[in-house]
DNA sequence: CGACAAGTGTGAAACGTTACATGTTATTTT
DNA sequence: AAAATAACATGTAACGTTTCACACTTGTCG
């Protein structure tokens, strides 16, 4: 007995229409087709309720309409988020989404951009740390806040703007003494320049600068610490924090808040990212806000336009804003 | 000029080994080869770095490699999560996921459902909100969270024991007066037992019981009303609160922080899933845990062996357990 | 009126793999 | 020692598309 569940092909949909199989190729790939001929092929397809076969179509054209998305974590939100407007971006274009968690593992973005190339995927969009990642000529790459090549396009928010507009607003808030906390990877990445962007908005809005920085694999416990050091007569020396992202900063307020801090109305902070409540609608916190969605669109229509017009700039910055949360006295 | 990027084939390897292309396949396919022959093609796929073409396989042996994961949002911490684990679980079995974001959109749903069966993904792992969903007889399917069919295998935590185990805390803790606050859809799936569960455990534990339930769409200002409502000469009447999600939990949090309330200090709170923070260390609130990885791996493992063993079971339910996180006094 | 071009349908040959029927050895049985 | 039987390599026919050369129809022009 033949396979009962399998689907019609374009064999059976010639057959029905009574033409070719080319002709039937024609008309679903927009190929000119006589209009007597097209209307009677359109009518079988939708008695018959085709659908083209993908893997015979990648296979024979090298087009699979499926792109390769590479993110760390979609445990986070900020990534989450960017991962869901991905997937509706390239859902919107017509494409498929191959999703590849990495872990921030160097290793498996590499195995992972090895695999996806071998399975001839459209293109890969990366958000990736490894600095000498391996990507071969022939796959398009859109890599998100991360300049891996000249000829590979990077999209990124504009994040010296973020930490510039991070100095003005605790300034505006009335902040004397602000703080810059950082962890992660030392990487020459986008995200990187937030704390350049707020010394500068620092320096002309004539604010008292401080930081501490910590580096993959340090012990958070020394954010800790180094709160304790600056806290004179029940004190923080600090009257401002910006916090190189929303996760960090809940971090930081959970230990402000057990020093006895309260927030805002003893230290006012703002977060970078833009993540928002379980229900999409309040901000967690104060916070330089990402455009996620525009950031997705961006990545997919520059990973799509790639070949169209070569000379795509090797990095694309969009703007971010500020939105209060409840961190901030506004 | 023939593309030079173009993988090898096994006809490459064939003619690199001296062998014919049955052969190869053989190897690659574990089928038995002697070992003579084996060695030679081994080495040819190495030195040639061969991969084997999904898209063909995939055409010849209705065999894909990729399950298609429906998700309604990975923006959302505990959906981020699961779909993280589900990418990871994956990814241990050889597979491929193909990541399909709902938005929790009955017809986007349908849509993807329709889309990946087309595409003839292996199989199809879905946490859905559709009463009626149609899945095609041929492609396998696991429910996360939600009976579907008899025949269709639902994997959850123990909602029911959760929900009991939330009373049994906030009894523990010293809770005598005690409220339920959910919002979500009126659907007949397995979440909706946390309710029954805590109703149980309250019970059983001798604690007065309120709720407020709230529905998809519904303003959740209600609840701000619901729990002005409830205050008398500035105190509230419920000593401890059980969220239906950590994401409700916060969100009810800052309503209470807003009225002057602290906690756990005059409410202690208790939430759902086990969502953590930025670095994966801490719970974000107290809470229920899910098991997210290994519901995650059930899923998989269930979706891979299916059609092994026939009998399995219609509904998998995975053991839940408690963490404190700082909105209870523990 | 014959030739030529433009437009468009047709059939066959790929694409890279797997499966199955054939061949070819090497090994065992009587 | 001849025959039967394993064991395993080979070649070929699919799988469902796309593409390309070709054929056929029309219409146009000298």
């Amino acid at each position: 007995m033949k396979k009962k569940s399998s689907s019609p092909t374009m064999k059976d949909v010639a057959a029905a229409a009574g033409v070719s199989l080319g002709t039937v190729s024609k008309v679903v790939n927009g190929a000119p087709v006589g209009e007597e001929y097209a209307k009677r092929v359109r009518d079988a397809i939708k008695k018959l309720d085709y659908h083209v076969n993908i893997y015979a179509q990648g296979l024979k054209a090298d087009r699979t309409y499926t792109v390769a998305v590479l993110i760390p974590n979609t445990a986070h939100p900020y990534f989450g988020a960017l991962t869901y407007y991905l997937n509706l971006a390239l859902l919107k274009q017509g494409y498929r989404m191959l999703l590849c968690c990495t872990g921030f593992d160097v290793n498996r973005e590499q195995e992972y951009i090895n695999m996806v190339q071998q399975n001839k995927v459209d293109g890969i969009i990366g958000l990736t740390y490894n600095p000498s990642l391996e990507i071969g000529e022939n796959t398009p790459f859109v890599s998100i806040d991360r300049i891996i090549a000249p000829n590979i396009p990077c999209v990124a928010s504009d994040n010296f703007a973020g930490g510039n507009l991070a100095a003005e607003k605790l300034a505006a808030l009335g902040c004397k003494n602000v703080c810059f906390l950082r962890i992660g990877s030392d990487l020459n990445n986008e995200p990187n320049k937030r704390r350049a962007g707020f010394q500068n908005g620092c320096a002309a809005a004539g604010l008292s600068y401080s930081e501490k920085i910590l580096h993959d694999g340090d012990d958070t416990a020394q954010f800790g610490a180094f709160l304790q050091e600056h806290v004179h007569n029940g004190k923080l020396d600090f009257d401002g924090i910006f916090c190189v992202t929303d996760g960090l900063l809940y971090d930081i307020r959970k230990l402000l808040c057990e020093m006895g801090m309260r927030i805002p109305q003893d230290v006012q902070m703002i977060g970078f990212d833009g993540i928002r409540d379980f229900f999409d609608k309040d901000y967690t916190c104060s916070t330089i806000v990402q455009p996620a969605e525009a950031i997705a669109q961006t990545c997919v229509s520059t990973l799509l336009n790639r070949s169209a017009e070569n000379s795509t700039p090797s990095l694309i910055c969009l703007p971010v804003s500020y939105a209060p949360g409840g961190t901030t006295r506004d």
